[in-house]
This record gives C-alpha cells, sequence and structure tokens, in this order.
RNA sequence: GCCCAGAUGGUGGAAUCGGUAGACACGCAGGACUUAAAAUCCUGUGGCUUCACGGCUGUGCGGGUUCAAGUCCCGCUCUGGGUACCA
C-alpha cells in the first residue's frame, strides 16, 4: 500500500478496526435487563458454526437485523440484539470420526473464526449474552424442558399440557376412564385396576400419556449416519445433510407428543406477522383435513386367526372362540351356495330390530347379528344372557340346507341357547310389541358371565380382529360412488381377510412393497400397483358387495390406512380403478369422467339415493349427519402432522437425561443436571450396534444405565431465543423477570430453510413452556422475515455413460476456481481440487468406479475437446466405452446458480470483501444487491458504484482542494433542507418496511444532491450520519466524531421529520392526451381543477395537439396528471 | 399434480394509492484533468426512426375494465420455492 501523505482521505480498514474496538471497549450495545426504556428484541438465527466459515450469504440476513436495531436504538428503544452458536451437530461429529479430533475442539476452533469473521462486519451484538448449545451450562436447561415433557400430559378437557403427577391421582382415584388425553392406544382401567398394576405395568401405561415417551416407531434410519432422522431432515428419500440413502425402520425411540399442540400451531398461524408462504408451509405440514370415519363391515367369510393354511373349509369352525372373536357386527354369512342376494341385502325386517338392538339400546344389552352358533348362523344373539332372536324362522345352516325350527332350537337350547322367533309381519306392525317382548325376556333372566372370548373388546380391538373396516373420507358425500375400497399393503387387517385364492397375489405383493424403499417408491409415483384380497365389504346403505384390494398408495400411517375408493371423483382412486378396469360410477355432476376424474367440490349429487339434488357442501353435511345417526361412523379431524423422534443415534448431543431401571425409563433428578457428555473412545458405534455413548467408561446414575441415544439438532435451537435474556442464570433457565420485560420476540430474521423444522418445534416448545408457566406468551416470534439466498455460481459438466445398456447421467459440478485453473493450464491445481471434489459429489452416483480417470476427463470436459477426450479415454483403455456427451456430442459445461457450499467450490469469504472495499461498503452492498426477502447470485458487479457512494459521502465534510476536514456552522437553505428531510421519510418508512436496497438508493440520491449543492453544514450533515449510521455505522462514527462529538453516534436521537420542508406549491402537470404524454406545463397546486382545466386548454401546445378537434372530457387529478379526451 | 411467489433495458433493480415506466447503481460509449496510470468529474445510454425538432413502440403472451393499466379482472406460458400418493 502507498505510504498515506494525507490523513483525511478514507482509509477505511484503520477507521472500521478502530471503532469495532471501540464499540467492546465501551461495550456500546449492552442490553440492560433494569430499564424504563420500551424494550425491542430483534433475534438472527444463530449459525452452526460449520468448517467453511462464513459466507457472504451468511451476513445478509444479519445485516438487516442490525440495520433495525441499531434504527431502533436512535428511537430511544432498549434493543436486545444478542448472537450465538448452535453448536452441536453432524458435520463436527463426522471430523471427529474422519480425524480422531473431538468435536469440542473443532467446535471451539470453528467458533473462533465465526466470531472474527462476525466482528469485522461490524454487527451490534452484544457479545456478554452470547450463547452455546454445547455450554453444559446452556444444556442443562435443554434437559431440564426434556424433563418437564417427561412429567407432562395433553388434556384435552382444558387443551393444555398438565403435571403427570396429576393423572396418576386421577388414575388412583377413577382410573382412566375419564380421562381425555392425548395418548396411545392404552386399555380402559378402574382405580382398583390402576392399584393393582405393578411398578413396571404402571410405568409403561404412563408413557403412553407422557410428551416426551419412548416408544416403538418407524423411523427414517440411515445407516450411512447411522442414526434416525426427522421426517424434514430427509429429502426425496435422502439425508438433508450428506445426501445418504434413508430407509423406514422399526426402532424404540423417544418421542416428543408434537401432534397434541397441532391445532393451537395450527390457529396461531393467524396471530402472526410472517409471510404468507411460511404460514402455507406449516399449514401444509400439519395438515389438518376435516372429514368423516366411516365403517364398512366385511361381507365374505374370514378366514380364522390361527389356522392358515389349513383346508379352506375351516371357517365352518367348531371353536366357538374362535369365530366369536371374528364376527360381530358384520354381516358375516357364512353360505358357500347360498343365494347371493341374500348375502347381499339384510331383510327390512332384519335392519329394522337391528336398528333397536345394536348399541346396547335395550336394557344396555350387547346383541350381535348373524352370528354362528354352532352349525347355525343366528340373525341376533346376546351371550349374555343365552338368548336368540330369529326373524321369520329362518335360520341358515352351514349345510346349506333348512332343517326345521325345532330341530335348530332343540340344538340351540342343548347350547344353553332360549329362541325367541318373530315373524316379519309382527316386526312390520307391532315393532313396540316384539321389544317389549324382547326386554321382558331380559328382565327376567338372569345374565351369565360371558366367556373371554365372549368378553366384550374395545373398539380398537376390534378393528385389529377385522370384524370391520373403517375408512376416513373428506368426501362423505360420494359414498354412493365407492367401487372399492383400498388398504395399505402394511393393514393389519390384510392377513386375515385375504382369501385362499389371492393369498399367493397378495403375499408377493406386501413383499415387493416392503423391499421397496422411500425412495423407489417416491420415483416411482406413476407406476400403479394392487392386488385384489378376494374379500368384500358391505356399503353401508346400498349393501352391495364392494370388493377389497390392497394397494400402496394407500399409506398406512395416515388416516386409518385404508380408503373408500370413489374412483369419479378422486384422482388417484381413478388411475387404479382405470389401471384395474374397475368401475367408475359417476356421483357428482361436472365433468368428463371418461377422461379423468372430477375432484371439484361443487355440483349436484346424482345416483346417491338421500343425497341426490344437493350441492356438494350441503350433502357432506347431510352424509355426515347420516353416518352419525346410523351409528357408521362420525365426524373426525385428522392431521398430518406426526410425533418428533426425539432420539438420535449419535455423540455430538445433548444427553437425554434418562436412565433405566429394569428397563423402566425415569428421568434424572432436577438438582442433578446437567448431565454432561461423557468421554468417549472413538465417537463410532459400538460392536454391537448401540450408539458412541455406550462406550463410555463408569457412566451411570446411582448404578443405573444412563440412555444412550442424545438429542436432536433441533433441541437447543428451540428455546435459545429465551436464554439470551438471562443468559447466565444459574438456577433457572431464564427469570421469570427477565422474560416478563423481554416478551417475544419482535423481529426474526433468518432463512426460509427453517420453515417448518426449526420454526415450528421452537413454536411447540414455547406453547409447552407456557401450558407449565415457564413463560408469558403463546408464540415465540411476532414478526418474521426471511432473507433470500445469496446464490453462488456453480459450472457442472454432464457425462453420459452406457452402463449395463442404461444411459444415466452422471453430473460433477466444476468449481469457479477449479475453472479457472483448468483454463490457466494448471493441471496440479486440476488434480487437486477434483481430488476433493470427487469424493463428495460422486458419492450418489452408482457408476463412479467406470469413471475411474476423472482428472483429464474434466480437464477436457471444460474445454469441449471431445475428441481428444475420446482418443485419450481409447489410449488408457478406459471402461467407459460408450461416451455420449450432451445432446449434440459435446461435453457440456453448464453454468448454473445455486447453495454456496463448501461442495461447490464456490464460497466467498466475506473476509475478503472486507479488506478490499471494508466492512461498510459490504454492508450497504449486500442491502442494495434487492429486496432482502429475494434470492440472488452473489457477484462483485455494482460493489464498485456502493464504495463510490461512500467516498463522495467522505467528501461532503473535507475540502476538496487539500482534503482537510471542514464543516460550515451557517444555517442551511430551503433547498438543502428539503433533500434532507426527503431522505428522512424514505430511510425512516424503509427501515419500517425492509426496504433496505431503496433507502441505499435514497442516500445515493441524497448525497448526490447535497454534492451539487455543493453542502457542507453541520445543521444538514449531522441528521444525514444519524440516518446513515445503521447501514455504514463505521465511517458514520468516524465523521461523527470528526464532527466534535465525544459519545458514539448510536446514542444520538434520530432525525424527525418535519413535512413542511417538502412542500411545493407549484407541480409541473404532465398534460396526456388519450393518455399520451405530450409536454408539461407549471400551475399552483392549490389552483382549482377547473381552473387549470381552462389553463390547459388556453395553452398553444393543447391547441396544436387537438388538431381543431373539441375535447370530450378532461380529467384533471390535482397535483397528479391532466388527462385530454379527445 | 397441488400450494405459494415471481416475470420490467445489456445487468441488479425502482415505480408502496390505477396517474410522466426505467429511480439508484453496474456496464458500455464519448469527453475533461494527467507525461502516464489510479482516482475524480462531465455527457449520453430501452428499441425502431429522424441531420434535428419530433414520431412510433415498449413492463412474459392473449383478451378485458378504465379518461388513464407494470399495477385491477379473465385465460395462458415460463421461472423460482415449498410439498407430495394425506384419502
Amino acid at each position: 500500500m502507498l505510504p498515506q501523505f494525507n490523513m483525511a482521505s478514507y482509509h477505511f480498514n484503520s477507521i472500521e478496526k478502530n471503532w469495532q474496538k471501540f464499540w467492546a471497549e465501551h461495550q456500546t450495545f449492552k442490553a440492560d435487563n433494569n430499564s424504563e426504556l420500551p424494550k425491542y428484541y430483534v433475534l438472527d438465527m444463530f449459525p452452526y458454526p460449520s468448517g467453511a466459515g462464513l459466507h457472504v450469504g451468511h451476513p445478509l440476513g444479519y445485516i438487516a437485523s442490525d440495520i433495525v436495531s441499531r434504527y431502533k436504538r436512535h428511537k430511544g428503544f432498549n434493543v436486545l440484539h444478542p448472537m450465538g452458536y448452535d453448536s452441536f451437530g453432524l458435520p463436527a461429529e463426522q471430523y471427529a470420526i474422519q480425524t480422531g479430533q473431538h468435536p469440542a475442539i473443532t467446535t471451539e476452533e470453528n467458533i473462533k473464526r465465526y466470531r472474527q469473521q462476525l466482528d469485522n462486519i461490524g454487527f451490534s451484538f452484544d457479545w456478554s449474552r452470547e450463547v452455546r448449545t454445547t455450554d453444559a451450562q446452556y444444556y442443562h436447561w435443554t434437559q431440564w424442558i426434556f424433563i418437564q415433557l417427561f412429567n407432562a400430559w395433553y388434556n384435552k378437557v382444558s387443551d393444555k399440557a398438565e403435571p403427570i403427577s396429576d393423572l396418576i391421582k386421577k388414575f388412583e382415584t377413577e382410573g382412566n376412564s375419564n380421562v381425555n388425553a392425548v395418548c396411545d392406544e392404552t386399555i380402559v382401567f378402574s382405580a382398583n385396576d390402576w392399584d393393582a398394576f405393578s411398578e413396571k405395568e404402571q410405568q409403561a401405561i404412563l408413557l403412553n400419556y407422557r410428551l416426551a415417551y419412548l416408544s416403538d416407531t418407524m423411523v427414517n434410519w440411515c445407516p450411512e449416519l447411522g442414526t434416525v432422522l426427522a421426517n424434514d431432515e430427509v429429502k426425496d428419500g435422502v439425508s438433508e445433510r450428506g445426501g445418504y440413502p434413508v430407509e423406514r425402520k422399526l426402532m424404540s425411540q423417544w418421542s416428543l407428543r408434537i401432534a397434541a399442540y397441532a391445532e393451537r400451531l395450527l390457529q396461531g398461524l393467524d396471530t402472526l406477522d410472517w409471510t404468507e408462504s411460511i404460514k402455507e408451509a406449516q399449514r401444509n405440514w400439519i395438515g389438518k383435513s376435516e372429514g368423516t370415519s366411516l365403517t364398512f363391515s366385511l361381507a365374505s367369510p374370514l378366514n380364522p386367526l390361527h389356522g392358515r393354511g389349513e383346508p379352506s373349509d375351516v371357517w365352518m369352525v367348531e371353536e366357538e372362540e374362535l369365530w366369536y372373536a371374528t364376527s360381530d357386527k358384520s354381516k358375516y354369512r357364512l353360505i358357500k351356495d347360498f343365494a347371493l342376494e341374500n348375502r347381499r341385502n339384510a331383510t327390512k325386517e332384519e335392519v329394522i330390530i337391528w336398528e333397536a338392538l345394536r348399541n346396547n339400546q335395550i336394557e344396555n344389552v350387547k346383541f350381535r347379528r348373524q352370528h354362528i352358533i354352532d352349525k347355525f348362523i343366528a340373525d341376533f344373539v346376546s351371550f349374555e344372557y343365552k338368548l336368540v332372536i330369529e326373524i321369520d324362522g329362518l335360520i341358515h345352516s352351514l349345510e346349506d340346507n333348512i332343517i326345521s325350527d325345532e330341530a335348530r332350537t332343540l340344538v340351540l337350547n342343548e347350547l344353553g341357547f332360549n329362541v325367541i322367533r318373530f315373524t316379519n309381519e309382527e316386526v312390520n306392525s307391532n315393532l313396540d310389541g316384539v321389544l317389549g317382548k324382547i326386554k321382558s325376556y331380559i328382565s327376567s333372566a338372569v345374565p351369565s358371565t360371558p366367556s373371554p372370548a365372549e368378553k366384550g373388546m374395545g373398539d380398537e380391538a376390534k378393528k385389529r380382529h377385522g370384524e370391520s373396516i373403517e375408512v376416513f373420507t373428506t368426501r362423505p358425500d360420494t359414498i354412493f360412488g365407492v367401487s372399492f375400497l383400498t388398504l395399505a399393503p402394511e393393514h393389519e387387517l390384510v392377513a386375515q381377510i385375504t382369501t385362499d385364492a389371492c393369498k399367493v397375489a397378495v403375499e408377493n405383493y406386501i413383499t415387493i412393497s416392503k423391499n421397496r424403499s422411500e425412495r423407489d417408491r417416491m420415483a416411482d409415483v406413476k407406476t400403479i400397483s394392487g392386488e385384489f384380497t378376494g374379500a368384500y365389504a358391505v356399503h353401508p346403505f346400498t349393501k352391495a358387495l364392494i370388493p377389497i384390494w390392497i394397494g400402496d398408495y394407500v399409506l398406512a400411517g395416515y388416516g386409518t390406512g385404508a380408503v373408500m375408493a370413489v374412483p369419479a371423483h378422486d384422482s388417484r382412486d381413478y388411475a387404479f380403478a382405470k389401471h384395474f378396469n374397475l368401475p367408475i360410477p359417476q356421483v357428482v355432476e361436472g365433468g368428463d369422467i371418461n377422461v379423468e376424474s372430477y375432484d371439484a367440490k361443487e355440483g349436484l349429487l346424482i345416483n346417491s339415493d338421500f343425497l341426490n339434488g344437493l350441492e356438494v357442501k350441503a350433502a357432506i353435511k347431510k352424509a355426515i349427519e347420516k353416518i352419525e345417526t346410523e351409528g357408521l361412523g362420525k365426524g373426525k379431524t385428522n392431521y398430518r402432522l406426526r410425533n418428533a423422534i426425539f432420539g438420535r443415534q449419535r455423540y455430538w448431543g445433548e444427553p437425554i437425561p434418562v436412565y433405566y431401571k429394569e428397563g423402566v425409563p425415569y428421568v434424572v433428578e432436577e438438582k442433578d443436571l446437567p448431565i454432561a457428555l461423557p468421554e468417549v473412545d472413538k465417537f463410532l458405534p459400538t460392536e454391537t450396534g448401540e450408539p458412541p455413548l455406550a462406550r463410555a467408561q463408569n457412566w451411570n446414575y446411582n448404578g443405573h444405565a444412563f440412555e444412550t441415544t442424545t438429542m436432536p439438532g433441533w433441541a437447543g435451537s428451540s428455546w435459545y431465543y429465551l436464554r439470551y435474556m438471562d443468559p447466565n442464570n444459574a438456577n433457572e433457565m431464564v427469570s421469570a423477570a427477565a422474560v416478563n420485560y423481554w416478551q417475544n420476540i419482535d423481529l426474526y430474521v433468518g432463512g426460509s430453510e427453517h420453515a417448518v423444522g426449526h420454526l415450528l418445534y421452537a413454536r411447540f416448545w414455547c406453547k409447552f413452556l407456557k401450558d407449565i408457566g415457564t413463560v408469558p406468551f403463546e408464540e415465540p416470534f411476532k414478526k418474521l422475515v426471511n432473507q433470500g439466498m445469496i446464490q453462488g455460481t456453480i459450472c457442472t459438466t454432464y457425462i453420459y455413460t452406457y452402463q449395463n445398456g442404461l444411459n444415466e447421467r452422471l453430473k460433477c459440478a466444476i468449481s469457479s476456481d477449479l475453472h479457472s485453473q483448468i483454463k490457466a493450464g494448471n493441471s496440479e491445481g486440476v488434480f487437486k481440487l477434483m481430488t476433493e471434489q470427487i469424493g463428495s459429489s460422486f458419492t450418489d452416483c452408482q457408476y463412479v468406479n467406470e469413471v475411474n480417470v476423472p482428472f483429464e476427463f474434466f480437464a477436457a470436459a471444460a474445454f469441449e475437446d471431445f475428441e481428444g477426450l475420446k482418443k485419450w479415454l481409447n489410449s488408457t483403455g478406459n471402461s467407459v466405452t460408450h461416451l455420449i456427451v450432451g445432446t449434440d456430442s459435446k461435453f457440456q459445461v453448464k453454468m448454473e446458480t445455486g447453495k454456496m457450499s463448501k461442495r461447490w467450490h464456490n464460497v466467498v469469504n466475506p473476509d475478503d470483501i472486507c479488506t478490499q472495499y471494508g466492512a461498510d461498503t459490504l454492508r450497504m452492498y449486500e442491502m442494495f444487491l434487492g429486496p432482502l426477502q429475494d434470492a440472488k447470485p452473489w457477484s462483485t458487479q455494482g460493489i464498485e458504484g456502493v464504495h463510490r457512494f461512500l467516498k463522495k459521502a467522505w467528501r461532503l465534510f473535507h475540502n476538496t482542494a487539500n482534503e482537510d476536514f471542514v464543516l460550515s456552522n451557517e444555517p442551511a437553505t430551503k433547498a438543502e433542507l428539503k433533500t434532507l428531510h426527503k431522505t428522512i421519510k424514505k430511510a425512516t418508512e424503509d427501515i419500517e418496511s425492509f426496504s433496505f436496497n431503496t433507502s441505499v438508493s435514497a442516500f445515493m440520491v441524497c448525497v448526490n444532491e447535497l454534492q451539487d449543492l455543493k453542502c457542507n453544514k453541520r445543521e444538514i450533515l449531522e441528521p444525514f450520519l444519524i440516518l446513515l449510521s445503521p447501514y455504514a455505522p463505521h465511517i458514520c462514527e468516524e465523521l461523527w466524531h470528526l464532527c466534535g462529538h465525544t459519545e458514539s453516534i448510536e446514542k444520538a436521537k434520530w432525525p424527525v421529520f418535519n413535512p413542511e420542508f417538502l412542500v411545493e406549491n407549484e407541480f409541473n402537470y404532465p398534460i396526456s392526451f388519450n393518455g399520451k404524454v405530450r409536454f408539461n406545463l407549471n400551475f399552483a397546486l392549490d389552483m382549482e381543477p377547473a381552473a387549470v382545466e381552462q389553463a390547459v386548454l388556453a395553452d398553444e401546445q393543447t391547441i396544436k395537439y387537438l388538431e381543431g378537434k373539441t375535447p370530450k372530457k378532461i380529467i384533471v387529478v390535482k397535483g397528479r396528471i391532466v388527462n385530454v379526451v379527445i
């Protein structure tokens, strides 16, 4: 650098270092927890300190939030603007596995680098409040929250989380029948039962209620990473980090019952000042759908629960228990060659009686219909009272013939049953008499104790035993359009209902769909597959037989894992029906179902019995009513949101504060927190496949084994905003005083990639913490602004190879620096960079071994020297024999914009920009690039302009001749004041609306105008410095002190806009003819439209444009425009 | 497929209420200062047309509403993001 003869020129490097030091020493940005000032909390999403360091994309949001923070301080707010590190995470651990270095060391180094980079940009963070999720003093409270979740259950009645101790009290006094909780399926028990349970049994039951619970769940298992991943950590069937394949696996895992909060998480969105797209993303993720459940009874004979592979007539069961368990209210018609129509349609009289008997309506007695007793099927039976009711004397024998009533009665009597018979006529004409007879029998008889098999089962159990199939639908109006049912291949009923004839095909299908990985299934959405089970269900209204299929388009995990297929009005059902040639009955008018399904929720119902002629909306309502009154199902709301899996089989995370006693999980006592992450010899799973923590020596809780999984990455980041309020509190997570003062976050700035993960989990924890009284608010982030990604340039080469007859495209990125190495012919540099790169970018490519000499390959590619490459490949005898390159036999080197990352070698370090142009230029340039929310590719085009602007601003304060600092105390002119106040207005409005790019423009305009006015007056320039200081704090602080101030500019009051200076008394009206502006005329602003009209008409230019015609109309908009209509 | 956002000069973008489209900057061209360079300053810069004054045209495409449309309405096309057999 040249020696600096003139001390007054703009030496940004030294200026910036000086003021950064000054701010640090004076703790200029320290926020006070005890202030009379109104508070303002501005938060950035804290970074994960990766080894790559910050790139120019990271500071974008930080700069914006820093501008707001500094602005709010000028406006007289007590501003909390902290920063910290989300320092647990996979990359540090992966690095540790490779190098053996402890992740804490790498993390510490990375944090140091991040801090240095952040300091270089001159952020106004209050560093005294820094938090790190990896600090034991921090994760102490992450573990504490886990304990609170473990000790809580969700009460649906109060709609909040409550202490588990209250629940235990309830169990002790009244059992669980009156408890309305969000929980897993569990048995119904009384207070006495609870008392009789062992400790182990009690704990197992409680685990079904706890908000943090252990259960066997299907998880996303990533073998490469050796851990499970949350749904939002999996993209397109591969891990978001690293891009490794992910498979489904059943594992015992810690989970959090976030689904309990689904409705509150959904409702809360309406109260937030977030972009619609992020709210929409969360709504989609929560996935509320309202509809109804609906039960279809099974029509075909059930295979017995046991005895698969027995002779096919095994269903003529001799074992009462067996068929008992599988019958109940289904229309269980054990008829071989019995007339089909009899099977389909219950007689009218049977329906009448059943309507009166079902659901314990009479004397609270449970009746079952169409039940096998011995060799017979009874119309209705109560086991409790050993009572058989027959209508019209018909009992169907299994021998396919009818024997006399007497004979049947005899047999039934022998079995201990009493038989009452009614004729159809009696039912029709004297139902009351019929029911009275039944009642009087019951009241005189003595109930027997049912056998275990006869004992009523809970609804869940019934479903399991397959008397009926429950589906969930949002379109109950289309019930008459159902032409088949589809079950997920994993549906528990499949094995039971599949007929012998279909067994082989169904089992094959299940095997195939099981083995298809998630990834394959996704890649292959278009392929329609399924299999007929051979079984039929009965349509609840028409009583028609409906074939039951299985298909993998139905998901086991959603709804009931079964759908009623309405092909005419659901595109997936339509595709399935077309493929398997199933009927497609239309029930809603509209569309052309020969071409495609008509999914729209509008039109009139047709072919739908009691729904005919109704609009879809009305039909849905009526259908639900009918379904509910008939007891076939009820209105129901489903959420897509799944409970969050909380355990990771990794080392570098918070230990879960749980220990096991006789296999039962208990949380540690709060006084024993934090449970520190133990030392291990290796950061790998044990030989037996246990997580790395299992390697820890002498690591136990009073002799009991600790849980060995750790918390996921999102645990620490779900509450960090609270710790900033009170970062050094050793006794509490956050003091009530601190959280009551700071409240929730006024402005949260971060990337939209966290739309569902972090933002949803943090909201969930906040709601929970509110339920337990730790925080006073329901939503943590009032306003959210998403900064767009700053993208880098990715050079990509496409290579096409023939392997095993497949034409596959390999993709490898060439970074810009690699590209320049190639261009420069520096083969050594090329090889080095390529070696680094091939490893990462080829991991997900199965033909990697075929391209075994990639360096020259790529070098040639960049030169598009196809012939040369081919020659070279032949000379090496390379296995890539058939090479198709591009579409026109050329290598393609394509420039794309994409994520800035180490992987693509396109990271731009902000430090370099700071050295070259200064932090103030970097800050202003990043703001000037465009709207904060937009994604934009990084380019330094234009950075000169911003730098030039700062130099111009500097010169306003300096004599151009000798570069001395000069400031005039003369009063400002009207023109100068107008420029200043225009800028005050614009700068203020733009910060409030986050339009930082336009306010940079406004500063440029201001400086340009002041330069033209040769203004160097204190009255103008000092307020201007305050306006500019949030954007370019260093240069403004320097000039502020040169102006003679001794205190930081940060303490200065924001200038007040005075509209008087902008008042104009004249306006240069554009005069347009038929909307086309031709010339301008100056008129006083207070001139009335009529007068303006006269003046315009009198103008000679107007006369010229009128061409002798009379104007039809003249529109004068005061202070805007004049339009003459000819 | 569905949901959301967007499309304006050679480039990034502005026009926040329906009222002069292209602010501000980059780039480019020309010029001044300088032995030269850097730095700085001045002029021009959507397209077509004209010596010029000017004229025509112009905000992804096709319609419409209006005195007036980048802006509002209807129908498309394309791009980016989210999501994906969610019944």
